[in-house]
RNA sequence: GCGGAUGUGGCGUAAUUGGUAGCCGUGCCAGACUUAGGAUCUGGUGCCGAAAGGCGUGGGGGUUCGAGUCCCUUCAUCCGCACCA
């Protein structure tokens, strides 16, 4: 009776999955004797769309790791949960009238459903989603805290603001400057202020100064502006300057918004990345994100026709080239341009700045490399030899970075060189032979030449001289500066995280923490008001809550909830604190954390820098939140076309659709077997088919085929549930795994999961027989068998714990052949198999454990550990190679010293035969491994 | 352009980390059983060759007794960044 077949792994599956769910299996306390593992995945975005197969790879993986930890002894947290606010479902709402909150909820249910049939071993009850208020009243009070905080330099941690106040009423900010540095002390031109000026401000100068500080702060930002749209979008939203949805232009606007100072963090999370285990293309990702380059700042006098002088400040990675420096260049929008423009200049440099004004981001994104410029008629002078040099400003020059100004050196800088033949301005040489007089030529091995006290010198030599001597005369002073910029947390959005703040003018203030949650208000308008403010500014009462006062209007990004909902995991019905300091202490950093790359800036470095800051406040005591990240590749669709000829409702198969004009038209992959398509299931498909004809090639209509993303508009979906209706989860597992390694991109396909079917089949039969009776033998197994086990056991440990699963399915597959070779069913080799299968496949690991007489579920199991013993060979199998061929084998023991191999071997006749009785010039002989004649 | 990765049979992949390349699975070929089925079992299967043998890890070069693995170079594909001074 009891096969494994298709209904009986139903109802297995059916079985122990609401024995799990009843008996609470998967629950974990915070506190136990054992060892702590904490396994995450990426909570997932619910969306309308539900799972795809490519979804659960990396949650395979990881309920693998966590079900095999458990089983090695670990206390093990392994949660699950929902990333619940975002813009799909606020779009949703816009176009199909379900408020965000019903289809989210509704999405969730979809997707727990289809998890839990794939046995996961979540900890339901520690679910959190993100949008539920009882979760962002901690997302709103962390943000309370990073409000509350500044970055202190010199100490390179986060403080509190009375910290800062303190220090401020003691000394001013002379120890301590504006972060940035543009901005002065309101009503002066003065950078500084002492602690008596700081008495003598008002209320008002105070919190001004204060924003400066704050690591979550206030300031005018570019939003993306859509005009069409009427609204604001989000940097993804955007694509090469026009909107993703409808395509219309998109510009920049200035709104006065949250950002978070994760600058000030820079250093800390570049030094970060050399503690922990990602991946180097990730880490890689984090650096060039981060972007730090080191050289210096460097002024220049500015000679205008005015005569009035002022100083230009530039930022160079390469001050070893200053003697190079033939012209300054400008960004357009930088201060000095029109004060040092000459009258003579004036008229070519306001065409210039209207000429630029007019370009949009998709002509500047597309024309990347067209020289535009133009002369201020201003000189700058070259602080070391006095040079007078032409000042141009041009836009390939950004106002954003570094200074918004360059030193223009044309013989090492490409673009520099450019902008020099375009406008044929001269290029002098400071590197000798390596300029060619054609091409620039960015190398720091060069030998300096007609750059004074430095002839003589290698370029990277020079690097440190001139910056000392930059800051010995006090024009200019070594520098670090980064790409990164201020992250933008304001979302001019409904469905997200309100801001707790109330405004008192243009001042916010901290809402108390006992008012939090600030709730989310209800509302059925989620069309932002026509000024660029959000949703919520159409809710008057709200937002104009009390006489004075008022609310923000904006939401924070999905960033917010995600960048530390790893923590509310450990303690997640906390009222009192976002989590309790013991459990918080008790679990630390995620061991293993598994998602995809496609998070590798935003998402991590929130939840690194949030980590960071919640450590410099004294709530965590770990700096990192990651210790090790795992990447699962992409699972890709492997879609199947149709030919129709055009006009026509007849198609073609592809290997004769060159003699018509035809159309490709993506067909469901699930009505094609391999090339194949059933072409009555394809006139049933839609109604627009149900005429159609076919012109085969040999009988059959073949498809054409690509490797795209799976998407419901390509029909290349494949849906987990239909794979587990036909094969079972275990299946799915366990295919999954095998399909190749973990961390590469692949195209789905269903071919080949028959073969980890047959596995499982074929496990289950060595101990059932014919009749589906458990038949098992209480032997004492046979070193033969012993070893297989061992052998097995050994490999599979070491595979899971280098998340090597596609290797381990094989090995599995290897000891079930094996077994059934020999015929194998005695109880104290199956049952350590069964074990050490119940990560990958635990619903037929229960039944079976359950059948060989085990009260307790299989959960409760130790992982069996193998014994070297058994796996020690006596005696080898040389291969004997004579110059590099092997040409004999010969069996030693293996503790046989290499001297008597070597004679055993050339005493030999059949390596005599090979060497044709000459002696050999070497004989290089590896224990258990090759002996190497060389003749 | 810069940075990161990958490249092995018809296909997905493996290789004790420098030691017999191709494990496992699919596919294909042959056979067995059979109530002919897309079931099950057994054997074969890198390429050339009748065989002996030769050739083979994208291409070229190098180090080594020995290279898929290390070094140099080159090509192809994928991903990320992209006027960042």
């Amino acid at each position: 009776m009891a096969d494994y077949s298709k209904e009986e792994i139903k109802r297995i599956e059916e079985k122990w999955r609401t024995i799990w769910k009843e008996r609470d299996v998967y629950k974990v306390q915070n506190n136990s004797p054992k060892p702590k593992y904490y396994v995450l995945d990426m909570f997932p975005y619910p969306s309308g769309a539900g799972l795809h197969v490519g979804h659960p790879l990396g949650y395979i993986a990881s309920d693998i790791v966590s079900r095999y930890k458990r089983l090695k002894g670990f206390n093990v947290l392994h949660p699950m949960g929902f990333d619940a606010f975002g813009l799909p479902a606020e779009q949703y709402a816009i176009d199909h009238g379900i408020h965000p909150a019903v289809s989210t909820a509704q999405n969730i249910e979809n997707f727990k459903d289809q998890l839990s049939k794939i046995g996961f071993s979540y900890d339901w009850s520690r679910e959190v989603q993100t949008c539920d208020p009882s979760y962002y009243k901690w997302t709103q009070w962390i943000f309370l805290q990073i409000f509350d905080s500044w970055y202190n330099r010199r100490k390179e941690k986060a403080e509190r603001i009375a910290d800062l106040i303190a220090l401020f009423e003691k000394e001013g900010n002379t120890n301590h400057p504006f972060p940035n540095v543009k901005f002065l002390v309101p009503g002066t031109k003065k950078e500084t202020f002492s602690g008596d000026d700081w008495k003598s401000f008002d209320e008002h100068t105070r919190q001004e100064i204060l924003m400066q500080y704050r690591l979550a702060y206030l300031a005018y930002t570019d939003v993306n502006w859509c005009e069409a749209l009427g609204t604001v979008l989000a940097n993804d939203e955007v694509i090469n300057g026009v909107s993703y949805r409808g395509g219309f232009p998109v510009v920049k606007k200035q709104m006065r918004q949250w950002s978070l100072r994760i600058t000030e963090y820079a250093e800390r999370l570049l030094k970060g990345l050399d503690e922990i285990d990602f991946s180097d293309s990730m880490k890689e990702i984090q650096r060039n994100w981060i972007g730090k380059s080191v050289g210096a700042k460097v002024t220049f006098e500015i000679q205008s026709e005015g005569g009035q002088s002022s100083k230009l400040v530039v930022f160079t990675t390469r001050p070893d080239t200053i003697f190079g420096v033939d012209f300054m260049v400008l960004a357009p929008e930088h201060e000095l341009v029109r004060s040092i423009t000459s009258t003579e200049q004036k008229e070519d440099i306001e065409k210039y700045l209207r000429y630029v004004e007019s370009r949009s981001e998709i002509d500047r994104m597309a024309e990347v490399k067209k020289i535009t410029g133009a002369a201020t008629g201003a000189f700058a002078i070259n602080p070391f030899n006095g040079r007078k040099v032409p000042v141009w400003i041009s836009e390939y020059v950004l106002a954003g970075y570094g200074t918004g100004a360059i030193m223009g050196v044309p013989c090492g800088d490409e673009r520099d060189h450019k902008f020099a033949k375009h406008f044929n301005l001269p290029v002098t040489n400071i590197i000798g032979e390596y300029y060619n007089g054609s091409e620039a030529n960015p190398t720091k091995e060069a030998t300096l030449q007609n750059s004074d006290f430095l002839n003589g010198m290698v370029m990277h030599d020079a690097i440190d001289v001139v910056i000392s001597k930059l800051e010995e005369k006090g024009i200019g002073k070594r520098q670090v500066n980064y790409k990164m910029r201020d992250a933008g947390w304001s979302r001019q959005r409904y469905w997200g995280e309100p801001f707790p703040v109330v405004y008192r003018g243009d001042i916010p203030y901290a809402m108390d923490e006992k008012e939090l949650p600030l709730v989310l208000p209800e509302s059925n308008n989620f069309r932002s008001s026509g000024s660029g403010e959000g949703p919520l500014a159409n809710l008057k009462e709200w937002v104009f809550f009390k006489d004075g006062e008022r609310r923000d209007t904006n939401t924070m990004p999905t960033h917010a909830g995600a960048a530390w909902y790893f923590l509310r995991y450990m303690d997640p019905h906390n009222d009192k604190a976002f989590a309790e300091k013991k459990a918080l202490d008790y679990w630390g950093q995620v061991d293993v954390y598994v998602g995809g790359s496609e998070h590798a800036v935003a998402h991590l470095l929130y939840s690194r820098l949030w980590v960071k800051i919640l450590h410099d406040l004294g709530y965590l005591n770990f700096d990192e939140p990651f210790r090790k990240l795992i990447n699962q590749g992409k699972i890709t669709g492997d879609s199947r076309f149709v030919y129709r000829v055009r006009g026509t409702n007849k198609f073609v198969s592809a290997g004769l659709k060159d003699g018509y004009d035809t159309d490709p038209l993506h067909v469901d992959v699930n009505i094609v077997t391999g090339l194949e398509l059933d072409t009555q299931a394809f006139k049933n498909w839609k109604p627009d088919f149900a005429t159609a004809e076919f012109i085969l090639e040999d009988g059959k209509y073949i498809c054409g085929a690509s490797i795209e993303k799976m998407s419901k508009s390509y029909f290349n979906v494949v849906n987990p549930d239909v794979i587990i209706e036909n094969y079972g989860a275990d299946t799915l597992r366990m295919y999954e795994m095998f399909l190749g390694p973990l961390e590469l991109s692949k195209p789905w396909n269903t071919h080949g999961i028959d073969g980890v079917y047959k596995f499982l089949r074929k496990f289950w039969h060595l101990i059932h027989d014919h009749q589906g009776n458990i038949h098992v033998s209480d032997d004492e197994p046979s070193r033969e068998e012993l070893k297989v086990l061992h052998k097995t056991i050994k490999k599979i440990e070491y595979d899971i714990e280098h998340f090597s699963f596609n290797t381990s399915v094989s090995e599995f597959m290897i000891c079930c052949n094996e077994l059934s070779s020999i015929k194998c069913n005695k109880r104290s080799i199956i049952e350590p198999l069964v074990i050490a299968l119940s990560p990958f496949a635990p619903h037929v690991a229960e039944e079976l454990w359950e059948k060989l007489g085990h009260g307790e579920s299989i959960l409760s199991a130790t992982f069996p550990a193998y014994d070297e013993a058994y796996l020690k060979e006596d005696s080898f199998e040389y291969p004997i190679s004579i110059n590099g061929k092997v040409r004999a084998k010969m069996n030693f023991a293996l503790d046989m010293p290499k001297e008597d191999i070597e004679k055993l071997v050339l005493a030999s006749d059949a390596v005599a035969k090979w060497t044709e009785g000459k002696t050999p010039k070497k004989v290089i002989v590896v224990p258990g491994r090759i002996v190497n004649l060389v003749m």
